[in-house]
DNA sequence: GTTAATTGTTAAGTTCGCTTAACTTTTTAT
DNA sequence: ATAAAAAGTTAAGCGAACTTAACAATTAAC
């Protein structure tokens, strides 16, 4: 069991390679990993080849990090804490969703795997955190994929079902409360303006009109 | 508002002095604060001088460091997060107890004030962790003691009330759990062998005889 | 009341995770 | 194709939290 305990700043690194990775399968560039963590590039280059020496990522100079498999299940099972975090906090301790996720980016680095498994339990083995992430499971496996798209990207009038809000702005949710647009809830998408790049939806029985910012952070699903 | 964001190593101090200046009112040694905290005296006497600039502690060379009232402030909150989440992670996550201090020393510096409070609320305000150890306030005070004493102190038969487990062996807690000895059970002391230090008692109809050490280590009290 | 043991301090050095500054390599724009 | 911009690297250095080693002050033992 190569579990070598993984610092702090090692564990934000990983994750930060992992969201890149994931987005972007050339891999991730120093850059990005730099202004995501708010260090300097010389301190990612740095951090880069340390994890490097540990196999926790295959590095290369001058071409974009990628995980190593060791590397992958670190990144997953931090990913996996701090989703569960994120789903207690809110469902079990009714802590707002802008909060959770400062909360828990704490917590996932004190957070042992036992811990984790029986928080999983607690939750009752969630699927999906409170914005609508996937969660891993024990080993790193996540979910199937819900079929979801920011709203902006809707072409067309229908029905729709809000999965997740992406957003890490307060106002942002406390616009979101205000008007009820949450996880769970459907509405209707009443027409589009696309010169304007402004949505009009109906939810609960109110009618707004939303611009495109808006949309890009209400994330939906066709099917009910 | 002098909050100012202290470090682990830093709360890990305090709530050490704190332990100490509790039980011996001339307050901590270097010697006793290095060897809790597993570091050497000349780091623990670094730490002192950096807490006594920071007007955490009162340090002078050669004396016994007392936390300053902001230094007692912090130590109680630190103490406080500890017990919510032992109180948790054994109440809620149905966690052993040998196994909720680890875990519980390590979430502890990661909590907000504002999670300890929601945590403190979902609890239902507990007043005593599963340790059967007074929970600080939200503003520090701690509850009223219990007129309790380890079991080893106990000098005339009697019935008696378990309040607290204290230990942080694995094997001790397992002995107990085999034996149904938990906080919240009565039992009956039935005869004292003080030339031996043994201590027979009745626990759940059945008669057991306890060495020195266990009786030390379980805490009770004498009205029911 | 010496002296030996214990306790505490100081100094010098290490590792980690950063920084800034100077430089090199790669990419992009024209 | 080349020059400018962007990205990445290297070097030197810093503060936090430690270490070991040498020494000084306090306490305890006889």
């Amino acid at each position: 069991m190569t579990h070598n305990k993984v610092s702090l700043s090692s564990e934000n690194f990983l994750k930060a390679v992992y969201r890149y990775e994931s987005r972007n399968k050339k891999g991730a560039s120093i850059s990005d990993l730099a202004s995501r963590l708010n260090i300097s590039k010389s301190a990612a280059t740095d951090m880069a080849k340390k994890l490097s020496t540990n196999k926790l990522v295959k590095y290369e100079k001058y071409s974009p990090l990628k995980l190593s498999t060791q590397g992958k299940k670190q990144a997953m099972q931090v990913i996996r804490k701090h989703r569960l975090w994120e789903t207690f906090l809110h469902e079990v301790l009714d802590m707002d969703l802008f909060e959770v996720h400062r909360e828990a980016e704490a917590l996932e680095h004190s957070t042992s795997e036992s811990l984790a498994d029986k928080l999983a339990a607690f939750l009752n083995y969630p699927k999906f955190d409170p914005h609508g992430d996937p969660i891993p499971d024990k080993s790193g496996n996540l979910p199937k994929h819900r079929n979801s798209v920011p709203l902006s990207e809707i072409k067309t009038p229908s029905i729709l079902k809000i999965i997740r809000l992406d957003s890490f702005s307060e106002s942002f949710f406390n616009f979101c409360k205000q008007n009820n647009i949450r996880k769970g809830i459907s509405f209707k998408l009443e027409q589009i303006f696309p010169n304007e790049d402004m949505f009009e939806i109906e939810i609960s029985d109110k009618k707004i009109v939303l611009n495109k910012a808006i949309c890009k952070q209400i994330i939906v699903t066709k099917n009910s």
